[in-house]
DNA sequence: TGACGCGATGTATGCGCATACATTGCATTG
DNA sequence: CAATGCAATGTATGCGCATACATCGCGTCA
């Protein structure tokens, strides 16, 4: 599949138009001054020939790809999908186009992912959370491509990051249910191994209710990966353990400890609240709708995006940048009535 | 940031481990007889200097870039994500890295992102439907890059097709209704204007309906996006109408008339079935659990990128497959009791 | 022992483009 | 009218790599 080889070329354009190919490298390019007449040429034969200038040639000469790479765990997810949806928009719009690869959790893939990304020689990269290899950070550097962490804030990342703290964000809502007088929460949590993110909502968790005197038991804590079924398994055992309100590490797992409760004829909020994390649509729309805390992906997408092509372009260096989260209560969560 | 400037290059490995660059392209490619100790004197000397090759000389050199790109209409559909990791995870596992975008469901929007695509150099591109622009086919069939149409089946289709016959798929749905004894059935349907997968569920819908003697009256048919709340206000709509079923072009739609059905206080099935279509994994968790089509995104992503990488490495030409759908019926649907 | 073949390696070239530098032509100025 | 300057364009080069072709050295066989 020798694509390229009957393909015109800048040469091709050049004869056709009576020029150069400095010439029409120019007017591509929008460079230099060029006679109207000539311009229009080229363009002429451009759009005769179907020209397509070659990203690869381009590249090799000009030092630069117009492409941003992103890393994430995974697209089955909905609030990372949306976050990548509205970074490749940007990026789009900006003139960059999206390489795109998952990392499936797994950090020594991830940085083999990196390199990959700087043999295409990505001009910016978005990776996910603070958790990469050493290695990660150094060849980015080594090979001068800007780059930032998002979905979380950490001032004492090796990296910008564009995010918010995934532990404080936890704060508001650990105030809600222990205002509502639970005192007895238990937690279902992300998959905290490879995972800062999870492991912080974690932290803050906990931190949260040692700071109103109550605590956080290890047995209270299930961890569980991101999916329904396993959910409502985990919600049975915290049941047992009396708990009165569940705090969930995402909407995915509330999804399933709201729907567990109601197959085991639990009243939500009445006999159990139940809180989500990351506010999908679908929340807002659950009968009892849930409450859940509100992170702006999209936001977090086009700032990454647009960080990363200031920062290519010159205009601006990376810079961290804390995105606000919000507790949105609705109607999952309700007085402690034990 | 000339990042490259400074990167190692293929001249610097072979400096420092004493061979011709010649030598160094073919442990790199793994092409031709090495010495094991030349062999291992350029690995050294590659780890040593993180020496990466340049993809873009790379391509310019050898008319392959071992990227397969992918343009997708949104990626805020949970079942899009879905297919799109799974394309990624078998291309990656075939040496090929992605490159997305989105269209946002504009078929000139689309067009400029194939000609970007084809200014990348991808060897192999997916695309999702059969509506295109014929410019984009015609551009793709002068770069000569493999390409492949999915979640669509049409033996007729101007390019390949991976994927399943949207119309058809909806006559199993019909089937179950009527064999139910639903007579007075109303559509949630996708926009239709420019997909031609929620044209062709329509149009599978009212033909079947059609084959029992029925008929889906326009009246009966409501357009709209892809979201949970405008389905609400559109399932009241067809409640005034008196419809006792309701088929929905997603499992999306679905969820918000179910949602709304249930705020109503109808009860479902018994005074309403409804069904889905894409069987997204909450469906079948959701009380009830929600009647759908199941497709599979999964398979059809990773044929996809299996396909187009036997394409580009000569092993096998493009061929339409068409995958299977299936009925999964589960409480939202129930006999007619009217 | 000399001719030959083959494995191992090096040399030189071109992929398509951007761009530094050279060249041309023309208007402007004294 | 000659000198000057600048706008418009062309020429030549290198970006980093793969690879065709040339070369070298060594074992093999007659």
């Amino acid at each position: 599949m020798k694509a390229r080889r009957q393909l015109p070329t800048q040469t091709d354009v050049a004869e056709a138009a009576g020029v150069s190919t400095a010439t029409v490298s120019r007017v591509i390019n929008n460079q230099g001054a060029i006679t109207p007449s000539a311009r229009q040429r080229v363009q002429e034969a451009i759009e005769r020939l179907n020209y397509v200038p070659h990203a690869g040639a381009r590249a090799l000469a000009m030092q630069r790809t117009h492409t941003l790479g992103a890393i994430i765990p995974t697209l089955n997810n909905a609030i990372f999908a949306e976050g990548i949806n509205a970074f490749e928009r940007t990026a789009q719009s900006l003139g960059y186009t999206l390489l795109l690869s998952v990392s499936q959790q797994d950090l020594q893939h991830e940085l083999a992912l990196v390199i990959k990304m700087i043999e295409r020689g990505v001009d910016g990269l978005l990776l996910v959370g603070n958790m990469h290899e050493e290695a990660v950070f150094d060849r980015l550097e080594q090979a001068e491509v800007s780059h930032v962490c998002t979905w979380a804030y950490d001032p004492a990342a090796r990296a910008a990051n564009i995010g918010f703290d995934n532990a404080q964000s936890m704060h508001a809502v650990v105030d809600h249910l222990v205002t509502l007088g639970h005192h007895n929460v238990g937690m279902l949590a992300g998959q905290v191994q490879h995972n800062d993110r999870a492991r912080d909502r974690v932290v803050g968790v906990r931190s949260r209710l040692n700071h109103h005197g109550l605590s956080l038991s290890e047995a209270n804590i299930i961890e569980l990966e991101y999916a329904i079924e396993p959910s409502r398994v985990a919600l049975r055992q915290l049941l047992n353990r009396g708990v009165t309100a569940v705090v969930c590490g995402n909407d995915v797992i509330a999804y399933g400890a709201l729907l567990e409760a109601q197959t085991l004829g639990r009243r939500v909020p009445e006999d159990l609240s139940i809180t989500g994390f990351d506010d999908l649509s679908l929340s807002a729309q659950l009968n009892p709708a849930l409450t859940s805390v509100q992170v702006n992906a999209v936001a977090m997408g086009k700032a990454a995006a647009r960080q990363l092509t200031d920062a290519v372009e010159g205009r601006a260096d990376m810079a961290s940048v804390q995105m606000p989260t919000q507790l949105v209560v609705r109607q999952t969560t309700g007085p402690c009535k034990r």
